[in-house]
DNA sequence: CTGAAAGCGCTAACAA
DNA sequence: TTGTTAGCGCTTTCAG
């Protein structure tokens, strides 16, 4: 009772069962807890092989947040990595035998895997994903106000012709970042110029960057700024920008989105959008206990913010150009 | 005892067994096993918090290598990152409550870790990384032979005047490349050439790698090809080349050692030696789990090769040229 | 070879 | 407010 704090203890024992606890170097064994309360105090942490095997450090930084914040509530957490397709083989052991209270998702995911958990009725919430059909509390980047804020930043700096370079429509981050960039534009009455909106790429990796803006180069005029919807996009764009002879920022500003730790390193450094990466793996943990101790388990989606970092990707452009 | 294979069981019952296990979709209960065999079917799985926020997932897809073997054994891992200092209160909890049956530490970390560690008697196994004085069991890249093969590889080539870019000595596996390097040389009698050795860099960084490039940039004459400890400084080496006016491989031929996943989208891409990375995390599990149970407990270290990936960065020297 | 029973360390329910 | 006890699901021991 004094160790979970319930129950009526008198503060003179608590004090004694304090002191033998000090004395004895006592630790509760949580295996022992577990077969009494059916509590496992572990939660799963699921990624896609993709996603984990990423280039950058995105989903794994996501991870570490909820590790972290695991640690202040007494959580283990089990990482694990499945298929993008469905297999009932390939089950996460945690799953199947319920090792855990809970299940975190990160990253696009086989919509079949979220209703396998939802049918099991294991708590579970979403990161940077939210499926079309099917409820779940989800932890999600604002990537429409992270959108606009982007475009927002290149009109600042005096651009009027600005191109968006997304990847498969499908994402849901993508639609988000290009109905920023779309607000945007409508704000300061600047149409939109369809050639310059590229978003019918088959992902959203460096390589698809590449193509398509080697595809905007087919435009009849060219824009002076571009938002990629997402940093290794912006990368691959820059290999194409360079390719075909032009610089950065001087012919065309671009900015990014996400700051992946490489943003840092290209040449010139990538302005982007930040995600906070590791908030938002804490914040799923947090949300997820609330769930699996049965407050608040209402359906709810919670954004959270980016920011800007500024580095040396876009230029001002003086006022006598467009 | 049909479950655990073990104690006599006529093969009758043992089908009747199985029969009812499938009928009633029975999983035994890991909690309850643990409370009576004392056995956790956990590992701990370390992490320093620098080697998890590494750019590149470097360390974490050896992590992947050991989760995944660990389905095969039935155990579960607990990643978590602890800082490069020792300090006794931000100690894994799995460890403080010996949550684990053993632990896989990788990477490089300070000694006091693994000093308590064993002083637990914890089991242990370490991962690209040895202590000096401390006997371990590890899972180590074979770093000379690949070292050595990186420097025949450019040898092959036709390259004589052939560079080191090396960071901070103190590093074990730098020491190792720069081992297979001399011994390369010394084999065909070219005699080593100081001013191209570059060792006394901060750390292993592309930072480095840059500055590194910088600095070798100042002898009297260079060489044509290099060989650069690890990828992410030859990826520095690259940058700096480049601002230098040069270019690669037609100026000099560079090979790199790991093959990070962003070796493959440099320009051009990165030569250079693949580290079998998930090889080495599952390794380092089989050999974990012969010391839990007991079987060959020796201490001792257990190489993994590396091999070649012939990319763009080196290119044949005609035979007029050196 | 099979069945019964004790006990692992904890929580929860109940009696004092 | 405190002390006692059953029982969580498994392994292990011992008797049949």
């Amino acid at each position: 009772m004094v160790l979970n704090n319930k129950g009526p203890v008198s503060e003179a024992t608590r004090q004694r069962v304090l002191k033998a606890i000090k004395e004895l170097n006592y630790h509760p064994y949580r295996f022992a807890r577990v077969l009494a309360t059916r509590r496992t105090g572990n939660v799963g942490f699921i990624l896609s092989e993709k996603h984990f095997n990423r280039a950058e450090p995105f989903y794994t930084r996501i991870f570490l947040g909820t590790e972290f914040e695991a640690r202040n509530f007494d959580y283990y957490v089990l990482l694990t990595s499945i298929r993008s397709t469905f297999r009932r083989s390939d089950l996460p052991r945690f799953l199947k035998e319920r090792n855990v209270d809970g299940v975190i998702i990160a990253g696009r995911i086989n919509d079949e895997w979220i209703r396998y958990i939802k049918g099991r009725e294991i708590p579970l919430v979403l990161i940077d994903y939210v499926p079309e059909n099917l409820r779940v509390p989800c932890v999600l980047i604002d990537n429409v106000e992270g959108g606009y804020e982007a475009v927002r930043y290149l009109l600042r700096l005096g651009h009027r012709r600005i191109g968006f370079l997304g990847g498969s429509p499908g994402h849901p981050s993508i639609q988000g970042r290009l109905e920023g960039y779309r607000k945007a534009l409508a704000e300061q009455g600047i149409p939109l110029r369809e050639e310059w909106v590229i978003t019918d790429l088959p992902e959203t990796t460096i390589e698809d960057g590449y193509r398509g803006m080697q595809r905007l180069f087919g435009a009849k005029d060219l824009p002076t700024a571009l938002f990629a919807a997402n940093d290794a996009m912006a990368i691959g764009a820059m290999k194409a920008i360079k390719e075909a002879g032009y610089t950065i920022p001087e012919d065309f500003s671009i900015i990014g989105f996400d700051d992946i730790e490489w943003s840092y390193h290209t040449d010139p450094p990538l302005t982007t959008m930040r995600v906070m990466k590791e908030e938002m793996g804490a914040l799923a943990l947090r949300r997820l206990i609330e769930i699996v101790e049965g407050r608040n388990p209402l359906e709810e989606k919670v954004l959270v913010g980016v920011r800007l970092i500024e580095r040396r990707s876009c230029r001002l452009l003086s006022s006598g150009e467009t």
